[in-house]
DNA sequence: TTGTACGCGTTATCAA
DNA sequence: TTGATAACGCGTACAA
């Protein structure tokens, strides 16, 4: 039992066990040289003594921390938070800390990451959904700091995306299918300048996919926005006020559909007998209402990430260094009108 | 700039100012004792090296590292989010790391928590949502490292919380004053163990509140499960099966009261007049979905929990050491049938 | 196989 | 007001 008072080092382990440090250090780090005997005696110290080494001591003797930075665009939605649990759940499991920066602007971005390729900061560092410039980049190329991209890319770094182009031709796809030929599209409009282009490159995807059907793409009522239910429904109203309202729209995320959704339901209107509707990412919340919606491995895209930083870590150099996860298109009430709102499934 | 390759350390600023590391030091610390004009040459070698300390190693020295640690219930859940976001803010402005603890069960509880009261790895500690036990709080008190309880409470130590009892109250008193006789309630059941009481608490006092209404309390249809909408909605059912079904219903969450808004709409049922419902926490989602809700100020919580450590590891000693915050009752459509589902406001 | 001593980058103490 | 130097706790060459 560690006794109040006194910090217990590894020179405290090593007294106990009638060893020097070095042994103990060996033991610790599991490194080989070091008698079955010794180690017992060892181990044994370090139970009695209750010791675990400092992170502080070990990583300045090191010559860098072992704790994984994790940036992510300030905290309000959901994708980015299921990501989040994906990435904690790997870097626990192997005794790596995470520390979170939350940034809300590009300064916050760019003094957060300016300072980060420090070894000392951090051993590695995971990016989510914030588009870097190619000086970020090099500034972590430059002094080796691992780096992993999740929900954004840059050629040559590793990095977990999905296709959003691929993403929106999919959405429309599907609103094709039922016959559905004119369109409104709900987006992100990135004010704090974090670079999101995610909402762009779906309604990229989108239009493409319009457009090969025969229809004028610039006939797409496009609004943007803040990210949020609330912001989006005010946008809704907007298009559906328009002389002639689309029969369908495609929101550039599952939060802002369940503001649609939900801006139809105050005005008494229905989906999809009048307008269809799909969304993105594949939320709880999706299923919940019955939202169609083209779903991306949010939690996925998460580990993935975290396993290709410990491969980093580890001085390998992953194979697909650049990993595209695939989409799947969820046919829901919104926009089928014979599916059933489903009782939505036990397991969440 | 710093150039790639070696790290540039205070013996470099030194140099480079012809003064000694300790000047750089107190510069760097904002300590007196330093000539304005000894000051300034320091500040200009740190501007032209690019120089920023080493938080390891002034930690190691310090005999404390400066993160924090947050240690939170497997995010999955909403309100936790939000705390979060309430805390990182605060952290954030004063330069203090976060380091996210995210616990599932009780051996990760344990483990992590064994490990926190050592000022090496945290300079002070934020739990949300987790009781902790007396021998958890001892090994922090034990070694003097500054603890902070956020929606969870352990008498002595400093902490923020709402009055659940009081909100459960707040809840049957809406309902008796619209008339409403016979009740459900659906709340979390705690499979991880991880101590989670906010639920069983709202639901005593919403019974104490039944039980001077002269209403039977054991009459409430009381029905558990793990919190998740879709869980939610199986409760739903079980309790809308009953032979006598109740008129109103209490969700210990908005996440589980939207999983009912979600069965009563695939059962083409509606709120009210099929079944009054009202939820707990004030997120989002219940605007969105005009569900009538006890909201707590969780953002806040967060930035007040933050704020008391501040104060903890500056030596002070806060004096309500120990806050409850206001709880508001927010009628909406799903108890209150004239009110308009509003048009979600714009701010989030 | 094991022990010793130095270095990691800061802070803090003590002289100057 | 300053500079030199001893910790801080660990990893690791190097010596034994």
């Amino acid at each position: 039992m560690a006794v109040a008072g006194q910090r217990v080092s590894i020179f405290d382990v090593a007294k106990r066990a009638s060893v020097g440090v070095g042994t103990v250090s060996r033991v610790l780090n599991g490194r080989e040289g070091v008698s079955a005997a010794t180690r017992k005696r060892v181990l044994a110290a370090i139970d009695a003594l209750g010791y675990h080494p400092s992170r502080l001591a070990s990583g300045l003797s090191r010559g860098r921390s072992d704790a994984v930075a994790v940036v992510v665009p300030f905290i309000t939605s959901p994708s980015v938070v299921v990501r989040l649990e994906g990435i904690l759940e790997v870097l626990d499991n192997v005794g790596l800390n995470t520390v979170l920066y939350s940034v809300g602007n590009r300064q916050q971005r760019d003094r957060h990451l300016g300072v980060l390729g420090d070894r000392h900061e951090a051993a590695g560092v995971i990016v989510v959904s914030i588009r870097l410039s190619r000086q970020h980049v090099e500034r972590f190329s430059a002094v080796g700091t691992p780096l992993v991209l999740v929900d954004t890319r840059v050629a040559g770094v590793p990095s977990i995306e999905v296709d959003n182009r691929e993403g929106g031709r999919m959405a429309a796809s599907h609103l094709l299918g039922l016959g559905h030929r004119s369109f409104g599209f709900i987006g992100d409009i990135d004010r704090k300048h974090l670079g999101f282009s995610s909402s762009s490159e779906r309604l990229e995807g989108f239009s493409a996919r319009i457009a090969e059907a025969g229809i004028d793409p610039s006939r797409i009522a496009v609004r943007s926005g803040i990210h949020s239910a609330g912001e989006a429904a005010v946008l809704a109203a907007s298009i559906l006020e328009l002389v002639e309202p689309p029969t369908a729209i495609f929101a550039a995320s599952d939060t802002q559909a369940s503001g649609v959704l939900s801006y139809l339901k105050s005005k008494g209107l229905t989906a999809p007998g009048d307008l269809a509707l799909i969304g993105f990412d594949g939320l709880e919340v999706s299923a919940l209402l019955g939202i169609t919606t083209v779903a991306q491995p949010l939690f996925e895209s998460g580990v993935r990430g975290a396993q290709l930083l410990l491969q980093l870590l580890a001085g390998e150099v992953p194979d697909p260094g650049e990993l595209v996860l695939p989409l799947r298109l969820l046919p829901r009430s919104t926009t089928v009108s014979g599916a059933s709102i489903e009782p939505v499934s036990r397991s969440p």
